[in-house]
DNA sequence: TCTGGGGTCCTAGGACCC
DNA sequence: TCTGGGGTCCTAGGACCC
């Protein structure tokens, strides 16, 4: 048995959490740039506004609906997220911490009421971080992410489900009329893995809701579509094809890419801001141990202009395997040159670090001399400061100088204090 | 003025090898 | 008249996830 369990809303949970009158008002977390909308209140979501939505369509159709936008404020939600994970830890012996928000719990050798512990913990998380969650459990992954779809959904909308499945939900202990009364009122598109595209197509073959999908053979599953779906077929059945990850898996390839705030033309800001990124990359690689032996930059103008269209990407080979943040910014900034062109508007720009490998298992070979020093100390001293006096500390002079002033600078107009990570942040409660 | 960022896996096709 | 079999690696594109 597994358990799911998740932040409701979550970035919009954070915030509320700390600012208890968004309660009740439609509140909606914006993307980088205050772009779109990423996290949405429920009461955001009744007036329609849809996931990923564009801020500036959204407040010109809706002027007057008094919906909150907040800038995203990861570095908080961060923080929140590694608290409500030790909280969730309780729930069972192993945690696979999925994504920001969720995690996998594997409930082997838990006795007791499962339901009953569920809602204990969902009580706890609530209670000491202020964060709203559902709990779904069923027999594999692919079942306790539905449960828990349900569990949000009979929660969210009443009379979608029978409402003692709202909050927490066990598929498992469901009798089989009635688990086939809830799969039947379910859309295929809910199952995890079953993406738009899947869904149309499964539709056009007749298969539109949970119940059909659990009743498809999985070997036509698979010559229709792939093995994705066969397995996701076979876990609704019941049997695990998903394997638990209770270690998190090194990346295989790391990015830090960003829209600016305004197009940029010119080359020097482009180096500063590919310079930037690369440096970035280059701090989450070391933190994993891991060396790239590739380096990948693109810039692209906006799709959604008109005008003159770029877009192009370069990957540079390195000579050896690499964490040094210099030697990923030259690879960086060399693929840029290769590939700039003037006179477009630039509207994005990223530093992917590719072909990772642990740092540990470099290939030998013989000394030709001419090579980069090793600077692993350096790099190791750089990431220690920064993380005990901030970020930005120490910072490579190529990715400029100038902070927040620089041009392609995202917009964040309106974001929250880094309440729990910034001293000058921390709440004061006033006796 | 204005549309995010960061990942994973699968598949098909081409190049290349013996 | 007639032209094999078996394999790897790379890349691009698609689909999915949060």
């Amino acid at each position: 048995m597994y358990a799911l369990i998740d932040g409701n809303n979550f970035y919009v949970a954070c915030e509320r959490a700390f600012r208890p009158s968004l309660k009740g008002r439609p509140v909606i977390v914006l993307s980088n740039n205050d772009g779109c909308a990423i996290s949405r209140s429920n009461e955001a979501k009744a007036l329609g506004v849809a996931m990923g939505a564009p801020w500036h369509l959204v407040r010109q159709k809706l002027p007057d609906a008094g919906i909150v936008a907040l800038s995203a404020n990861f570095t908080l939600y961060g923080d929140m997220s590694s608290r409500l994970m030790s909280i969730a830890a309780g729930m069972g012996p192993e945690q696979e911490i999925y994504s920001i928000d969720e995690c996998f719990i594997g409930l082997a050798g838990v006795r007791g009421d499962l339901v009953d512990r569920a809602q204990r913990l969902r009580e706890r998380i609530l209670q000491w971080i202020g964060i709203p969650c559902g709990i779904g459990l069923g027999a594999t992954k692919t079942l306790a992410k539905l449960a828990n779809h349900i569990a949000k959904s009979a929660d969210r909308k009443p009379g979608s489900y029978p409402p003692e499945l709202a909050r927490v939900c066990n598929l498992a202990a469901l009798t089989p009329a009635d688990l086939d009364a809830v799969l039947s009122a379910t859309d295929v598109g809910a199952v995890w893995g079953v993406g738009p595209r899947n869904a149309e197509k499964l539709r056009a073959l007749g298969v539109a809701t949970v119940a059909d999908l659990v009743r498809m053979d999985p070997v036509v599953a698979r010559m229709r579509f792939s093995v994705m779906l066969e397995r996701t077929v076979r876990e609704l059945q019941g049997m695990a094809c998903i394997p638990f990850e209770d270690a998190p898996a090194s990346k295989k390839e790391i990015a830090c890419t960003r829209s600016f705030g305004r197009a940029v033309t010119e080359l020097a800001p482009l180096v500063e801001a590919v310079s930037e990124f690369a440096m970035r990359a280059a701090e989450k690689l070391r933190r994993q141990n891991s060396v790239a032996a590739q380096v990948l930059t693109f810039v692209h103008t906006s799709p959604h202009k008109t005008g003159p269209q770029y877009s192009r990407a370069v990957t540079m080979p390195l000579r050896r395997p690499t964490a040094d943040s210099a030697q990923l910014v030259n690879a960086a900034i060399r693929g840029l040159r290769a590939i700039y062109r003037p006179g477009y508007k630039m509207a994005k720009a990223g530093v992917m670090l590719l072909d990772l490998q642990p740092e540990n298992v470099g290939q030998a070979e013989l000394e030709l001399g001419e090579d980069e020093p090793d600077r692993g100390n350096l790099m190791t001293t750089i990431d220690r400061l920064n993380q005990r006096y901030g970020k930005g500390t120490l910072v490579l002079a190529s990715a400029g100088m100038a902070g927040d002033k620089r041009v392609w600078s995202m917009r964040q107009e309106l974001r929250t204090p880094q309440y729990t990570t910034c001293w000058e942040d921390v709440p004061l409660a006033l006796a």
